[in-house]
DNA sequence: ACCAAATATTCGGTCAAACGTATATATCGG
DNA sequence: CCGATATATACGTTTGACCGAATATTTGGT
């Protein structure tokens, strides 16, 4: 697989788009509702960046009755993936990286593994 | 030292500053002249985005006589260092950047090293 | 003091990114 | 088929990136 260094570090210039990212590198999948509320971002907002990270090639995503998973490519070519983690290193005491594994935490009525909204 | 992810990734977001930076990752520290020869640019292209690059923390430059000399900050976090050094072995096969130690070899006259214009 | 070389900055224009709001689409349950 | 929920897209606007061309600054040599 190609990725441009241009388009990738485009798609990770952006806050929202990188904390979706790392927390898609966390977990296996998370649904667009559970980013939205890690965000704390509006829903389109939140929606116009996952598609951006779509068309980067870097997500791809599944529907499931009504809500879609998204999740890193697993084709991405190797050095991306070790950017991906080097960045999830170095941010771990950043702003609002730090907090965003436990915020996502306290969401109620997750969907997926417990059971949904 | 602090550097926010989005100073990071907007800087190597662009192809002239991403190559300036693994063109300084290969050597100790580059002239503008040089740099503007191996990307090929414009002057106030390159100068101005060597500015972006100052202003972001990335480099430090030192003036010696005429020219003045860029090279990667030294104090960058080490999570910054790693994820230089993987863009760098991730872009190898990927022009222009494969291409760019070789055409600053050709560069006739330059300033340092092998004294200078 | 002047000129030339290397680099930086400014200016005006264009194009893309990002935003909030509004609307459209898809899926499920009744 | 209708309503509700989750998500996506369209629209209009604003902001910021980037560019080429022109000008300014700094320095060394004469």
């Amino acid at each position: 697989m190609e990725m441009l260094p241009a388009t990738l570090f485009t798609a990770l210039a952006h806050d929202s788009r990188l904390r979706c990212l790392l927390l898609m590198l966390a977990h296996k999948e998370l649904c667009v509702c559970e980013l939205t509320y890690t965000v704390g971002a509006s829903q389109p907002h939140m929606s116009r960046h996952l598609s951006h990270l779509r068309e980067a090639g870097l997500v791809l995503d599944r529907r499931e009755g009504l809500w879609i998973y998204y999740r890193i490519n697993p084709e991405l070519p190797s050095w991306v993936n070790r950017i991906l983690h080097e960045t999830a290193r170095g941010v771990q005491t950043i702003m609002p990286f730090a907090q965003d594994p436990d915020t996502l935490k306290t969401m109620p009525n997750r969907p997926g593994a417990s059971r949904c909204a």
